[in-house]
DNA sequence: TTTTCTATTACACAAACGTATAATAACTTG
DNA sequence: CAAGTTATTATACGTTTGTGTAATAGAAAA
């Protein structure tokens, strides 16, 4: 009774911060399986009672975790276009390097997209959440899609949107289970080549400046 | 002791593809998280002890179940060549259709492949099962592309399989999860459309026999 | 029919799961 | 400095998990 563990009392949120960050790195790592309640409490540095102290079930605590993972995709697209040029070809091609490339593409997220898949299809709290951000990505796209010169009608935009995008999801998802099957750059390259043709543009690579000083294929 | 449950004994094939079977249901329904050995043995009319008897562990039968499955996957695919007609173009588009066609585009598919994920980047076993699938896969649309007239050197063939296959693998995630965002036939119709732009030929739409009776879009 | 074989059922067990409740110590307030 | 809050730890409980072992019955052989 005597060694009882010392510890340092938290704000609730950054309590709740470390217990969802814990969630979605062991789910990301073992699948759901693998986030138990001892296992997130033990990567959050607590013990696991006070996850009922925070989160009314553990079911409660992975809704929770998914919205903010959500949001968090949501955000990190946004924010490559707020650092883009003008110009709308520009625009878009920095867009889809930016969906294709690290953070983006690596086994984290597609871990963390294939755990939750099943959760998305049986909860509606989840499958709203899922929902939500997805159209939003595609809005996002459609949006500079619209903006190139040269559009047809709103039926043809939603198409482009929607092919621009499965080509997206199939280079996020090869990329993130099989990077060993590909050369740097190569996936970029493709995906710019494929939207371009797919829209009947000519999208160049211009790399942020963060990566400037690597090779470029 | 006296009301012991009355069986009937197998052959070790039925047995063991009962099992197997019962095991990808279950995960499909509910990820692996479902597909206990009790539930397992449930869904297969038998009771759990019988499951080590055929399989060394729980992991075993996971395996083999995995194994079985990626099998599946490549002759359905190969089954559509087989009866498709000889003109190249006409090939790929069968090929291409049925790729992103019912009962490949089902929830199911997606759910499974979601499912086995992490058993795949962790284990061995998994990783090689899975990686000669997906190079089978895309060895079958790059030959496909090949045939197909001017076509130019091996390294833009290459680039042409990657693209088209995550146009194909992007359009089936999507219609797989997300079903209720498109419209009948609609998937379809941008896939034909967009691969033939990504190759700059021409894909129509012809369907098997079997579904010559639904609505055309 | 009787015997033999083994596929199958039945039962048991330790570990891990999510959850519930009580005890305590780190702060805050007076 | 003392009293009060409550965030946090500690402990326990009932299920469910995968696995191990013994008992039994269905089918074939003798």
């Amino acid at each position: 009774m005597q060694d009882r563990r010392p510890y340092k009392r938290q704000t609730v949120e950054k309590r709740r911060d470390d217990l969802i960050a814990a969630t979605l790195e062991l789910v990301a790592e073992n699948g759901v399986q693998g986030a138990t309640v001892r296992a997130i409490a033990d990567r959050a540095g607590v013990t696991p009672g006070l996850i009922r102290h925070y989160f009314a079930s553990k079911e409660a605590l992975s809704r929770t975790a998914y919205e903010v993972l959500m949001q968090q995709m949501i955000s990190d697209s946004a924010a490559v276009l707020s650092t883009a040029p003008d110009d709308p070809v520009a625009r878009l091609a920095a867009f889809v390097a930016a969906s294709i490339s690290p953070p983006v593409v690596d086994p984290i997220s597609v871990g963390l997209w294939a755990s939750f898949l099943h959760d998305v299809r049986r909860d509606k709290e989840f499958r709203d959440t899922h929902a939500a951000s997805y159209i939003a990505f595609r809005d996002v796209l459609q949006d500079l899609i619209s903006k190139l010169p040269n559009r047809a009608n709103a039926r043809a935009l939603r198409q482009d949107a929607i092919a621009c995008n499965a080509v997206i999801d199939g280079l996020w998802l090869e990329g993130s289970v099989y990077p060993e099957g590909f050369e740097p750059g190569e996936i970029v390259e493709i995906g710019l080549r494929s939207v371009g043709l797919l829209l009947g543009v000519t999208l160049n690579f211009s790399a942020p400046r963060a990566l400037q000083n690597e090779s470029p294929t």
